[in-house]
RNA sequence: CGGGGUGUAGCGCAGUCUGGUAGCGCAUCUGCUUUGGGAGCAGAGGGCCGGGAGUUCGAAUCUCUCCACCCCGACCA
């Protein structure tokens, strides 16, 4: 957009720090940025990811603020283990019809030399029964459930585990869907049809908490419609981001999966009337697919922008050298500017290396760091310094004594957090298109319409729906809160 | 899992059709000159051309076969 600015006014195309841009293909842009910022890379297994550090960094950062939060919920941690006795699975029956395609399943334990050399499982090493790598784990959590709920003192029980799970995708793409993954699953019992219910929405609203308030993204709230449902839950809430590209990201999920659980796994308690009753689960994701939808929420033709608060660096502090002779006076300064900035509490990235003062500019930039200050001999001897906003770019240069810098950051990083959540608000809004009806939402595609549809739910029940859903690669993505489950939200999808 | 595409230096690519000593740009290293939004010149290093099997005097190039990645679709918290 601000590159379209400069295109315009210069009459030629302005370089980008990422190739192709936005427009040209967002698919590959995406690929691009990860590279660019160093956030992870392919594997050498299929579909998984080796998460690097300064990626591994924001996931660090987005987990602790929302370890805080489940806390706050009365959430205990704990952990369950990654492999699941096949039997489990089986059990609750919608769940084996989600899940049976894309488990990997462990079925010996030993290897051994192969007739043409190299290892293979030990025929003598079959197990008896197999394991699952979870793909999830209601099943193996409401195995323990069930042990330890006996009396209605028991509820509510709340537990998160942070893990691994792995599902065999047919199509990945780094971060929004990868065969091993990193999440967060909770999960829940509770007495009352009304607790859990309660419960389910309870945690969205603490995701939705974190995706504005930490993350700066902006989503759409709501409950999702039968056939986008869990396997197993009665009823399934999200929340649905709205990428650059137009299309929804179901950001995490939140279930209320009534008795079929407990009911599978005999998670029973003993009422207060004397009576033995199943208790009312629910369960609760978020993953790292959230950080992919940061990615392709906020970021520009120059790469990542970090939103301040899970940002690993909020500021970079560069430093500007002209030759050797000043450099020591420089970097001296520098230093002591990142001791000020850490005993603010602000995260600051110094970047001591002897790369040339412009690469070192572009590093930030695609790295994402929301505040650049530039330090060079010229602010020693003044005792200023000049700083820069990632999301705005070289308009927001600014010079000020460095106190007068320091005191600003914590603004500063607030006020980024801001333009990017509402430049992100703004961008949804405008691409949320109010239809009446199915012919309406044909038309809107039909023509190249961009982003989701808005229409009465009632369209839901019109038989033509799925013909035209297959036609133009549109689902339902949720029933919003905000219309109280009258108008149903359609869109492309991840 | 179906259709299409791509695998050649850290990154981006040419070379493949028509077999004949492995190339370009950026990055890296050395030196000099430069330096506040992607510097210039000169030199240097770096490759089992995704893996395997064939055809051939000779294969990055032709054939077969795996594997991986990307896009579309199907499927999918």
């Amino acid at each position: 957009m601000n590159a379209q600015a400069q295109m315009n006014q210069q009459g030629k195309k302005p370089k980008t720090a990422i190739t192709p841009t936005r427009e040209e293909n967002f698919p590959e842009w995406y690929q691009q940025v990860i590279k660019a910022a160093d956030l992870a890379e392919n594997a050498p297994v299929r579909g998984c990811m080796v998460i690097k550090p300064y990626g591994f960094a924001l996931w660090e950062n987005v987990q602790r603020a929302l370890d805080d939060m489940i806390k706050e919920e009365d959430v205990q941690n704990a952990y369950f283990p990654l492999l699941i006795p096949l039997s489990f699975i089986s059990r609750e029956a919608e769940h084996v019809d989600g899940f049976a395609k894309e488990c990997a399943v462990v079925t010996h334990h030993r290897l051994e030399k192969g007739p043409e050399g190299g290892l293979v499982p030990a025929a003598g090493a079959q197990l008896e029964e197999p394991f699952i790598i979870r793909p999830t784990s209601e099943t193996i959590i409401g195995d323990s459930m069930a042990k330890w709920v006996q009396s209605y003192r028991d509820l509510p029980l709340k537990l998160n585990q942070w893990c691994n799970v792995m599902r065999w995708e047919l199509r990945t793409r780094m971060f929004l869907r990868t065969s091993e993954f990193l999440w967060q699953e909770g999960h829940n019992a509770f007495a009352t049809p009304e607790e859990a219910n309660e419960d389910a929405r309870k945690m969205l609203e603490v995701y939705q908490k974190l995706y504005r308030d930490w993350m700066a993204m902006p989503g759409i709230p709501g409950e999702k419609t039968a056939d986008e449902r869990f396997p197993g839950a009665d009823h399934s809430y999200t929340y649905e981001s709205m990428m650059q590209d137009g299309k929804a990201l179901q950001a995490c999920t939140s279930h209320n999966l009534g008795q079929n659980f407990s009911k599978s796994f005999g998670i029973q308690y003993q009422g207060e009337d004397g009576q033995t009753h199943h208790a009312y689960t629910t369960s609760w994701g978020l993953s790292t697919r959230s950080i992919g939808g940061l990615i392709m929420t906020h970021s520009d033709d120059d790469g990542l922008i970090m939103p301040p608060k899970v940002a690993p660096h909020q500021v970079a502090i560069i430093p500007v050298l002209r030759d050797d002779s000043g450099k020591a006076t420089v970097i001296e300064f520098c230093r002591k500017l990142k001791e000020s900035l850490k005993e603010k509490g602000v995260r600051a990235f110094l970047d001591e290396s002897d790369a040339r003062t412009p690469d070192k500019m572009w590093g930030s930039i695609k790295k994402g760091i929301p505040v650049r200050v530039e330090v060079g001999a010229r602010e020693v001897e003044e005792g200023t310094v000049t700083w820069v906003r990632r999301d705005i770019g070289r308009d927001s240069k600014t010079s000020g004594t460095v106190d007068a810098f320091i005191n600003e950051v914590p603004n500063l990083l607030a006020q980024v957090h801001q333009a990017l959540y509402e430049r992100a608000e703004t961008f949804t809004r405008e691409n949320v298109t109010d239809v009446s009806g199915l012919d309406e939402i044909k038309q809107f595609y039909a023509a190249g319409g961009f982003g989701f549809v808005r229409a009465d739910k009632a369209v839901l029940d019109d038989p033509g729906l799925e013909a035209v859903q297959k036609e133009f690669s549109i689902t339902s993505r949720c029933l919003p809160f905000e219309d109280d489950g009258q108008k149903v939200i359609i869109g492309k999808s991840y």
